[in-house]
RNA sequence: GGCGCUAUCGUCUAGGGGUUAGGACGGAAGAUUCUCAAUCUUCAAACCCGGGUUCGAUUCCCGGUAGCGCUACCA
């Protein structure tokens, strides 16, 4: 490129260029570099560069506007005036990223580069290059910046911002997949929104990707984690779902008040079977893997005393019913033959229920809210003939 | 500062010279199940501003504003 005169070798320092660009600032103008060892006579600049005076090597930015091809943009054109001509190889000998870059694309004969708009204005630099050598211009796809809520970009404050971020909270690949789709792109129609990935492959395309930035939204990615989640095969959730129970174990589960599960899970033959089930009972409900050991823990922790004094569950102590219901309840609870036997059936439940219901004259909320209080520790939860009957 | 990119409900978006401006997430209300969740139904919610062009602009053009980005002998 030095022979065909498309770069040439420049002697500015450093503290040359740095004063050069505050003066372009301080005078509005574009701060970009002035040029100034273009005109140095090639012979020249050679003689210079063989009695070891320091010289970087820039490229010569063409005199005319640089137009390529977007396939988000559409056609994109600089001035010449805005671009300056870049350093490929530093005084160093030490070759630029940016243009490297280039060289190794070209190399790999890449069709396509895709990458963030943050570096749309450095591609006429680089399609300069790939005229200069000879070389084909690749197709360029500018993609938008991902913000964050409060519209800046999305960054680490901003929580999960790699891959390995959401595997760790449980968001399932094909979710992730599906939402990062929908963000700046959509379907002709633009209204379907699952989408697997072969029909991604299917449907996708570039041309339809929009150029503006947009918004990370996290409630939107867990919409679709719930749909993946309960799409899924219980075994594959129950799978990745294990190693986050993995730290709980020697913990709450040891304790001496764990001693029913202990001794059920001992005694079973298949303690996984019974984890599976409480996976598969639990997982619809929520929005990531990660969230399952909290949901469990009506399961494996049980409080009577905590459950009783917690803030949450006083507006429900506090109704009218909840006495009568409650008194009722326990009290039938501790007569009934299969309860006492650690045996109480689904059946038995749910007539002992239906007694208190009768008696109390407590329906809906007012009957089943103080029952579970009392029961899991909590007013919401699963249904109870899912629940393993828990006698106490 | 210069240059560039962008601009439809809170968010992701469809659409496009004349539309009741469509869908989804979230929100609200209702139905339903023993609660919550789920599900179903319904509702609220948008074309950044100003000039043109035009019979007619949210749509096309220009300007402004705002947001973001690039402005290195960084990667």
């Amino acid at each position: 490129m030095l022979d065909e005169q498309k770069a040439y070798l420049c002697f500015c320092t450093e503290e040359d260029l740095q004063k050069e660009r505050a003066r372009a600032t301080a005078e509005h103008r574009q701060p970009i570099y002035s040029g100034k060892c273009r005109a140095i006579d090639p012979a020249e600049a050679q003689r210079r560069r063989a009695s070891s005076e320091p010289c970087a090597i820039r490229l010569r930015i063409p005199e005319r506007p640089i137009r390529f091809h977007d396939i988000v943009h559409g056609a994109v054109e600089f001035s010449n005036e805005v671009v300056s001509d870049p350093i490929i190889l530093r005084s160093s000998g030490m070759p630029v990223y940016n243009y490297v870059v280039v060289i190794d694309d070209a190399l790999m004969k890449i069709s396509h580069v895709i990458r963030g708009d943050d570096h749309l204005s450095n591609t006429p630099k680089q399609v300069a290059l790939y005229e200069a050598l000879g070389w084909p211009v690749p197709e360029f796809a500018h993609l938008s910046t991902i913000l964050g809520a409060d519209r800046e970009r999305l960054s680490k404050r901003h929580g999960a911002t790699s891959i390995a971020n959401f595997r760790d909270m449980g968001v399932l690949p094909e979710a992730l997949d599906n939402y990062l789709a929908l963000l700046g792109w959509a379907p002709t129609g633009g209204t379907r929104e699952i989408f697997s990935m072969p029909e991604l492959v299917k449907e996708f395309s570039l041309q339809r990707v929009t150029p503006s930035p947009a918004v990370f939204d996290m409630e939107k990615l867990y919409w679709l984690n719930r749909h993946y989640i309960k799409e899924s095969p219980p075994q594959r959730i129950q799978k990745l779902t294990l190693p986050y129970f993995l730290p709980l174990l020697g913990g709450p589960l040891s304790q001496p008040q764990q001693e029913t599960e202990k001794s059920d899970s001992s005694e079973s033959p298949d303690v996984y079977k019974w984890f599976a089930s409480v996976i598969q009972l639990l997982a619809p409900s929520v929005d990531r893997l990660d969230q399952l050991p909290e949901k469990a823990s009506l399961i494996f922790n049980y409080d009577a005393k905590a459950a009783l004094a917690s803030p949450d569950n006083a507006e429900v102590l506090g109704w009218q019913n909840t006495d009568a219901v409650l008194a009722r309840f326990t009290f039938k609870i501790l007569e009934d033959e299969l309860a006492r036997e650690g045996k109480l059936t689904p059946e038995q439940f749910k007539k002992i229920v239906n007694e208190v219901k009768a008696e109390s004259g407590a329906k809906g909320k007012e009957l089943f809210h103080p029952i579970r209080i009392v029961v899991t520790g909590s007013h919401s939860g699963p249904e109870f003939d899912k629940l393993k009957a828990r006698a106490k």
